[in-house]
DNA sequence: GGAATCCCTGGGCATTCTGCCTAGCACAGC
DNA sequence: GCTGTGCTAGGCAGAATGCCCAGGGATTCC
């Protein structure tokens, strides 16, 4: 369940760059390979790593512009508004949060004015009362965890 | 730097089995194992696919708690304000948007004890006004890019 | 109508990596 | 003292990679 300091390196190590394989990586490490295989059957079982998915840039597939959308949910409805929005390519992400019946979702679109229209999509539906959206300008701190896996595994 | 077809369904057998190789993937698809190589070169080197990083999950090395934070900045003060946060191992992103010199950005804690501790360390610096805390309870659409590939690639 | 260009195919090559195995060693907990 | 666990070090066959080439359609440009 914890990680120690190894695995922190490793994970950081493939982070840095994924295209590496097994042998390269315990090269790098100073490890056996078998040792490095060991510790990234154990990540993977363990759900530590969830995956080796592409990262997908969506501003590179035509989709430049970020927001985020906070709804107010109709008592009750929380079930339909997720089926719902699950259905909408351009919702890429979405949370329920504490509040009153509150979700927070990350959207994309091909422009401001395409976002008005994902905007209109996503809350032109029934159990959704008010939306708030905020339109992400910079992007100062891209999603990252190696900071987190360092502090996590003993620095 | 549009994307086609072949692109798509490339990046969708990619997103949903990582491990598979070169000569793998051209075989599923269809296509022979240069074209792959190609595109999967000119993918990246487009910037479509950023990389293939492991994905780590917060929760599976104790930090189970995520939350959303909005940061009011003083005005004239957002680059230190970014400084300090990028600082921070649990402030897993960082989006600044559009309103009074908003900030978005996205948090984990051991517990909701230490997100408390975290909100903290955040929010103790000078150029942070005021903050406002979402705690994300369920995520029902987990970060994905499929069904806007799919889209992009004309279904 | 050509000619040039681009993309894909299908194949070949040496090198490298993988998956899987064995055996030995050090160290922890019971 | 014994057992289990984790790491090292090595070997092996099979598979994949990176890189190369020649040829064929399709498209675009003169």
């Amino acid at each position: 369940m914890a990680i120690d300091h190894l695995d922190g390196e490793l994970l950081e190590l493939l982070a840095r760059e994924p295209r590496i394989g097994v042998l390269e990586a315990s090269r790098r490490l100073g490890v056996a390979r078998g040792t490095v295989q060991a510790r990234l059957d154990r990540l993977q079982s363990n759900g530590v790593i969830r995956g080796f998915g592409p990262e997908v840039d969506p501003a590179a597939i035509g989709y430049p512009v970020t927001a985020f959308a906070t709804l107010e949910i109709k008592q009750g409805q929380g079930n339909d508004v997720r089926a719902h929005l699950t259905t909408v390519p351009e919702v890429l992400e979405l949370h329920t949060t504490t509040g009153h019946g509150d979700m927070l979702c990350r959207l994309v679109a091909r422009s401001n004015a395409d976002l008005q229209r994902v905007i209109d999509r996503v809350v032109g539906f029934d159990g959704i009362v008010r939306a708030s959206t905020a339109i992400v300008m910079e992007n100062p701190v891209p999603l990252r965890i190696i900071p987190l896996v360092k502090q996590a595994s003993g620095d």
